[in-house]
RNA sequence: AGGGCAUUAACUCAGCUGGAAGAGUGCCACCUUGACGUGGUGGAAGUCACAGGUUCAAGCCCUGUAUGCCCUACCA
């Protein structure tokens, strides 16, 4: 206690924070144990991706998680949150291979082994990298079970999820239209690709029909593609084709044979109404060319260059394929026109090369089996989306869900545990490496060289991170986690997977709620990214401002699923009130008995003053209220309160009530005693509301100010909890009328121009016995904050002088004699502001309770309400008028 | 095309089940009060986008309109 006397004069959070995180994990505070006389409360971290450092993205929602974690475990569960990071298969690909090339390694020349242990190497660094940055955030996550989507036991958990679904048939092999990035060369799932506006062109081209004068008119955004056309369709009702329909007609450049067919998936308005068919290399056409049994042909290389299939245009860049394409049309006259024409493009989502629809034979996983209970866990609130809104984001995508297409032609990642026999075609699919073919014995296998999506070993972080598919202690007692934090950008990618998992392989949901967070834009509203250089490193605002201000930016004034803007204002704005509490601590810190820190309600219970009660009554309120909202996910709004109440009523009232106590010196020293009770009890207690948004500060004073008894860190604390018998409101009505009334002097005075320091009487009037004695009580307090010289409570005004200001206030009046400093224009000029003021509230009041619908309909509380309100008006109002009439 | 969000003070945003419009920042005036100038006191500042409707009562519920943003699906 001597030495934090001591303590500095401004908050300083580089002085403590790094120590006090490592004491907390050599104390174990985040390591719970499976314990049976204790609730779990469970919360896995969404893995952030090794591809890089931590951005303002991954801080809001690991704090949001914090909070939530710190406070449960403060409740008194058995809080885990498990923290890990995502192997992120195709972009750290992507980077290792930037990587090797800056060092002149080329990936393909090294070889598949070589390139692993670079990624693993990549890994390993980035890893500690983020564990490093979630700690300068004081993120409370248990390390002791940190995983990896990479770790043995993950690959253990993928492995079986890939022989269960296969076994069910939930997982096929098939040649379908996939997205295919040229770049990375690999397919993508349809989640990965992301569309965007482009301006490019239609090219209108003739086909003619074979055997006569006619032709049709296609009109294409992509003529490379017709090289793979085989049919072209119209629609069946369309009467400028129909006598087309079954014709045939003579591909233009490759001079192929291909029929006319009727689908209805033609739209006749659009384009020409003739559409070319090239099954291999669209989506749509591919289902047409099922309906029709045309020929699939593929005119593309891995690469995105042109293959056999294109004839001459054989080895070229599919753009340089198009441009020759186009002009050898032009030059044969069948190109009618060229049309410019915006149209969506997709991109690889981490490269943003253009994808390539193409029909290729991957892996896929049957969607429609899986989505099914995945919609009914959310329909039936087994899983409730906070805020609810996203629940229809999650339906929207589920309900018209697609194969999922989980196969990469990559090599970090796990790979897919299948194998080919290469003498009797044989597909193994197996746990385990078999050492011979189950049809033909033989042990010429080959391991299918693909890997699974990373999503794929996301999905099953709930469970495998809990040690699935072992039943550990853990998965039993810890599973099903509590609720998931995370952005609204990954609800398809992995919500939404998580679910069908979840109930897949464990019978249950992973999770009761998923709380969703926006996203964290520069204070211009635009996204942070890389490109536009407006990113904020969430370190550097740490290092700047402390950790606590962050995290309590974070929280405060956004709505959940909204996003924020960010501000350094903002943060500073955060940082003031750490320092703010940082000094009313020091505060109490410097004004407590070293005796007294100890100190239990029955010592001073009987000594406790009026504003004692007030302040521990409405910190009482504060805690029930803060804990409602932390249940309702009101993160926002319980740290608000906490941030109001602190400042507004604890160090801008009570403080500066108590001070005279402190100073004075009674006789016993009873009641300064109860006031140095107060002052800690009403500050731990606070500082406990605080801890889950500002762990560091909370703790660095806690420290200091706890009683012996009670325990050894704020983190681990109890949680305040309501306490019927702290309920005062006759205290609370009773400092409630000395604010408004040293506060109605205050702003008299300042309109008149009179400072503090320029000393006064002050005449109370109350015909309320209550309020008389609560004025009588608080003589103090309007000497100390009001500048009164003498206070005179009254039951009659009797010798008010006529240069008196006053101050009409509910339940009382209060005169103050200036003398010459006050200008009497001016002060009737107040008072009759006064009285308009109050005449309009009146007329208002009294509206309502003039309408009989309004007495009749409304709660009887709300009526009533408003008759107090009358009286109060009425009574206020007369006062003002009486005044008037005296300064005539 | 479908869906969602936003529209409240100069700026950024809160406003929980409908029941007297709030905060932070900024602005103006004043204050070396024994925790804090990263502070204190007081103040100015809002037709709650618009138009209807429901209700005793609407920033909040319903319908429509406008503007901006986002997501999903896409017509070759």
């Amino acid at each position: 206690m001597e030495d934090i006397k001591n303590i500095g004069k401004t908050y300083n959070p580089k002085e403590f924070e790094e120590r006090l995180y490592k004491t907390w994990v050599e104390k174990g505070y985040f390591t719970p144990k499976v314990d049976n006389k204790k609730k779990p409360y469970t919360i896995v971290m969404p893995p952030p991706n090794i591809t890089g450092k931590l951005h303002m993205g991954h801080a809001i929602d690991a704090t949001l998680q914090d909070v939530l974690i710190r406070w449960k475990r403060m409740e008194g569960y058995s809080a885990l949150w498990i923290p890990g990071e995502d192997h992120a298969s195709i972009a750290t690909e992507v980077k290792v291979e930037e990587n090797l090339r800056k060092k002149g390694i080329i990936k393909k020349e090294i070889g598949r082994e070589a390139f692993l242990k670079e990624a693993w190497d990549w890994a390993k660094e980035y890893r500690e990298r983020i564990r490093e940055q979630l700690e300068k955030l004081g993120s409370s996550c248990d390390w002791t079970r940190e995983r990896f989507t990479m770790d043995e036991g993950l690959n253990e958990a993928v492995k079986t999820v890939f022989v269960n679904l296969y076994n069910k048939g939930l997982i096929y092999q098939g040649n379908r239209i996939i997205n295919w990035c040229p770049r990375c060369k690999t397919a993508l799932s349809d989640a990965e690709v992301e569309y965007s506006e482009q301006e490019g062109h239609f090219w209108y081209i003739t086909y003619p029909v074979k055997g006569s004068n006619e032709s049709v008119v296609i009109a294409t955004t992509r003529p490379e593609t017709m090289l793979g056309d085989t049919a072209v369709a119209v629609h069946p009702d369309d009467e400028r084709y129909k006598h087309l329909i079954g014709k045939t007609l003579i591909l233009p450049i490759v001079n192929r044979e291909i029929p006319v067919v009727a689908d209805s998936y033609v739209d006749k308005e659009f384009g020409t109404g003739c559409v070319k068919i090239t099954p291999a290399h669209d989506p749509n056409d591919f289902e047409v060319g099922l309906r029709h049994n045309l020929e699939q042909i593929r005119v593309m290389n891995d690469d995105g260059t042109m293959n056999e299939q294109a004839g001459k245009y054989n080895g070229l860049d599919r753009y340089e394929a198009r441009e020759q394409i186009v002009e050898e049309l032009k030059s044969l006259g069948l190109l009618v026109k060229k049309k410019k024409h915006t149209h969506n493009v997709g991109e690889c989502y981490r490269c943003r090369t253009t994808v390539e629809p193409i029909l290729s034979k991957q892996w896929f996983i049957k969607m429609k089996p899986l989505a099914e209970p995945a919609i009914e866990a959310v329909k039936e609130e087994k899983v409730q989306f906070v805020p609810d809104r996203f629940s229809k984001t999650y339906f929207n995508w589920m309900e018209n869900i697609q194969d999922w297409c989980i196969s990469r032609q990559l090599w970090w990642g796990h790979r897919i545990p299948v194998w080919y026999c290469k003498d009797c075609g044989e597909v193994i699919v197996s746990k385990d490496t078999p050492d011979k073919c189950s049809k033909c014995k033989s042990t010429n296998l080959e391991q299918e060289t693909d890997v699974l999506d990373t999503w794929f070993s996301s999905a099953l972080w709930p469970f495998s991170t809990l040690g699935w598919p072992k039943e550990t202690e853990d998965l039993k007692y810890f599973y099903p986690t509590s609720v998931l934090v995370t952005g609204y950008d990954i609800i398809f990618f992995w919500v939404a997977r998580m679910v069908f998992s979840g109930i897949e392989s464990m019978g249950d949901v992973p999770f009761s709620h998923v709380l969703i967070h926006g996203l964290v834009r520069d204070s211009e509203g635009r996204k942070m990214s890389k490109s536009l250089g407006n990113g904020i490193d969430p370190l550097e605002v740490i290092d700047e401002y402390g950790a606590d201000a962050l995290r309590f930016t974070l929280v405060t004034g956004n709505s959940p699923g909204n996003d924020m803007r960010f501000y350094r204002e903002k943060v500073e704005a955060s940082r003031n009130f750490a320092n703010k509490i940082w000094n009313a601590s020091r505060f109490v810190i410097m004004n407590i008995d070293d005796t007294n820190i100890n100190l239990r309600l029955e010592e001073v219970n009987n000594e406790l003053a009026t504003e004692d009660k007030w302040i521990i009554s409405r910190f009482n309120d504060v805690a029930s209220e803060v804990t409602e909202n932390l249940d309702k996910f009101e993160l926002g709004i319980a740290a608000q309160k906490i941030y109001d109440f602190t400042w507004g009523e604890f160090c801008d009232w009570y403080i500066e009530l108590v001070k005279p106590r402190l100073y004075g010196n009674d006789e016993d020293g009873s009641t300064k005693k109860a006031a140095q009770y107060t002052l800690l009890f009403v500050l731990r207690g606070t500082l406990k509301l605080l801890h889950p948004f500002m762990p560091f500060i909370t703790e660095e004073i806690y420290t200091h100010i706890k009683a012996e008894d009670e325990c050894e860190s704020i983190v681990i604390s109890k949680w305040p909890v309501y306490d019927e018998r702290l309920k005062d409101k006759d205290a609370e009505d009773s400092i409630e009328i000395i604010i408004d009334g040293i506060k109605g002097i205050r702003n008299v005075r300042a309109e008149m121009n009179v400072p503090l320091s320029k000393k006064a009487k002050v005449m109370i009037v109350t015909h309320d016995d209550r309020v008389n004695k609560a004025m009588k009580d608080g003589k103090s307090f309007f000497e100390k904050l009001a500048g009164a010289s003498e206070v005179i409570v009254m039951t009659q005004k009797t010798n008010i002088p006529q240069d008196a200001v006053s101050v009409i206030i509910h339940g009382a009046e209060i005169f103050m004699p200036l003398d010459d400093l006050i200008d009497r224009e001016k002060e009737i000029e107040r008072l009759k502001k006064e009285e308009e003021r109050l005449l309009n509230e009146l007329k208002r009041v009294e509206g309502k309770l003039s309408n009989e619908k309004f007495v009749s309909k409304a709660p009887k509380s709300v009526v009533d309400e408003e008759r107090e309100k009358k009286i109060k008006y009425k009574e206020m109002l007369e006062g003002v008028l009486e005044r008037l009439n005296s300064m005539k």
